[in-house]
Formats: structure tokens, C-alpha cells, sequence
RNA sequence: CGAGCCGGCCGGACGGUCGCGGGGCCCGGGCAACCGGGCCUCGAGGAAAGUCCGAGCUCCCUGACGCAGGGUAGCGGGUAACACCCGUCCGCCGCGAGGCGAGGACCAGCGCCACAGAGACGAGUCGGCCUCCCCCGGGAGGCCGGGUGAAACGGGGCAAGCUCUACCCGGAGCAAGGCCGAAUAGGAGGGCGAUGCCGGGCUCAGCCCGGCGCAGGUGCGUCACCGAGCCCUCGGGUAGGCCGCACGAGCCGGCGGGCAACCGCCGCGCCCAGAUGGAUGACCGUCGCCCGGCUCCGGUCGGGCACAGAACUCGGCUUACAGGCCGGCUCGUCGA
């Protein structure tokens, strides 16, 4: 049973997580992560108003929440992790989007070997 | 058949694998709060948009009247209300079906009247004639005329100019507003406390250092250690949570009234998103439509499928929009 994804809410977890993250940049999105002192990882997505539209925002925060359930076995515990939408996210297809992710999130460090998926 | 006008409607369909939000029922654990699980069901739009009008609903303002400010504008009707809708009159446009119209009042006042024209709203005079004055070239007054223009010593036009008239309008908005409410600090009341003692120092009504005592410090006992405050109650507020918040001027069908907008009755008909760092998604297959290439005309390959995402709820308006369906009507051509 995969684990529901635990989202960031309160401000001043966003707070935390803008003066003791550390972030790395990709050309489509870029990700901050930081320790939460948790046992599980918990997860923001942010698409700004410059990326368009209702619409065109949304898609592009439904997929990252997409890639990041399908990602999340290989995800370490205990991290908040916000993802920025790029511009140039709005127009790749999911795969690309996917893959740039995949690579911050392992230049972060907290990619691991796939747990027993249960 | 070709041009065109008006009204209404749809706005990809079906299936599969994962996933998310709401509601209901059930099972297991637990005194309970709650935790874990299963099944069923619902889950974006015609504009959800712009936030331009009108309301409901909240809170604020003692009431009435007036002023200021804003709005509406033929007439009649519909409605909770409207700037909306319907009917109708008038004006303009179109061969026509139809379309458009801020369509009350300039004998209350102020203001403006482009271009043309000598002159455009109390000021000026292009030409001719008459009278008078005089320094003989002009001046003053009067009459007539051509041309310009929508309108000329004289009667108009404009109120999407001020204004006047009639009628309407309090303000702010669901981050409205209401309830619950920690931790920490501070407030009020009450209770329990050695309300200390000894020595030393200093910048000496006090402060600092050391020792002995003492409430309290873990639910209790003992030991060690810390040690001047500790405990209870009340009230306000913060973080946070809950309500508002999904049954309504509701939807569907039938009958009746009305030219219509719309209204009334009936069914014992239906329940139709409720998120809150914000669910409604990701991927795949089949079909449909559009574009392009190849084609043995059977197909096949590739790409695309609009505008756009609920946030308290309704009634409108406006704007955006690939493609398509239905109904009524007009004009033209051909045929009967």
C-alpha cells in the first residue's frame, strides 16, 4: 500500500523550509529540500502565476504530484521537499518532466533504493 | 441548390490500470477521544472567466427629514430585484427575414455649434441703394441682395455638455460573521509559602559571594541535587480547529393561464462538487472529427481536437470559443 503523499500546509513549515532548504535548478522546475525531523517526507508544489493560466497551472501541479507518488518508494524519509514549476514546464510531455525531477532530486541526495514495494 | 436572418442545443464518446476530495453504510480495536479496514455513491462550465449591474445572507450605523454624491430615463408588463427580460410605439439601416437606438425637458439659466462662409449666436459687415455728418475720403443709421451652410441683423440645433424634471439608492463584505480554544508571556481573585538565620565584601535603606534551613520541584516512598516562589479559579487574546457551507427565488415532467417574458397547481418525482498551500488527475487502448505525407483508392503513417478550472449562493450583462446538431423564416436561380 503506497503511503498517501503528506503535503505542506501550515506557513511556517514553508518558512522552515525558505531559510534552511537548500534548492537545486533544472530548466524546467527546480527543487528545495531541507530535514524535517520526521519520519516521513512531506511535499509542496508551487506554480506561479507566470506560468499561465487556471488551467495550464493546474495540469502542470497535477502532474508533478503525479511523478512524485510514482516516485515516492525511492524517496527518503524525513525531508520537506517544494517543487517550482519553470515556464518551460508548461510545455513538455510527462516523461521530460519526470525526468528532470528524478535528477534534482538525486542531486539532493535523497533518492534511495526502492523499497519493498508493499 | 446558392446567399442570408432569427431562435434553441451540444461542446468529444466508450473501456482498462493506478490515484485524489466529499457523503453514506458496515466491520475490527478502544471507557472515550480516536485509529485501522471494506463496500456503495457523487465529484467543474456554458461561459465556472471579467467582477460590470441586481439581490439573498452577515456585521456596522439611535430614528426621521433634508443636502451632497451616484444611478435610471418613450409607454406598458414580468420579477425578490435590476442597468435584465417580454410586448408595443417612434426614429434610423436593410429589397427582405430582420437589426440598431442613453428615445423625458434646451419659451429656467450657463455653455457649445466642425467644414464652408464677410459674418455662427448680443458681435462683426461682402456688394448695391437711401438719409445724415464732414477736413471729399471716410463715418453713422436704415433697406435690399448674391454666395456659403443643417441653421444667417435673425430664427434654430446640441442635454453619450453642465443643468432641470420624475423615480431609485446607507456602508462594508464569507478573509462577512459566529463558536471552541492550547503552549508561552502578561492581567484579576484566592490559597499555601522560609515571609529567614549566620559570616564576608562593596560604589551601603540596597546588591554580591559562601554556609544552614524551607514551600515546591515525578503518582508515592527513600537518597542525592536544584531551590524563591508554588498551586487553584476567572476573564481577554494568539497558534490552531469547527460552523457559516451546499435543500435552493433549486432541477425534471405534466396540466392550466398569458401574444410573450413569466406565473399557478400537481407528482408525495429528483438530490445535483464542496476543496481551504486549495480534490476533480496520470498513463494506455478503440472509435469520431480536422490537417499533412504516401497510396495498388481498400487504406496507412504522423500530428492536432477550441475557449477555458468552482471557492458563500442565486438572477442578469459582457467577453472568449475548434467543431457540430435542430427548428422557423427571407432573398435569388432552376424545375413542377
Amino acid at each position: 500500500m503506497a503511503i498517501p503523499l503528506e503535503t505542506l500546509r501550515r506557513p511556517a513549515d514553508f518558512a522552515a523550509l525558505q531559510q534552511h532548504g537548500r534548492s537545486r535548478a533544472h530548466p524546467l522546475v527546480v527543487v528545495r529540500a531541507g530535514h524535517n525531523g520526521l519520519d516521513r517526507t512531506r511535499y509542496a508544489f508551487s506554480t506561479g502565476r507566470h506560468l499561465g493560466g487556471a488551467v495550464i497551472r493546474n495540469r502542470v501541479r497535477r502532474r508533478l504530484r503525479e511523478i512524485v507518488r510514482a516516485l515516492a518508494p525511492r524517496i527518503a524519509p524525513g525531508w520537506d521537499v517544494l517543487i517550482v514549476a519553470r515556464p518551460a514546464a508548461v510545455a513538455v510531455r510527462y516523461d521530460e518532466l519526470r525526468d528532470a525531477v528524478l535528477a534534482l532530486l538525486g542531486r539532493h541526495g535523497i533518492l534511495v533504493a526502492e523499497r519493498c514495494a508493499g
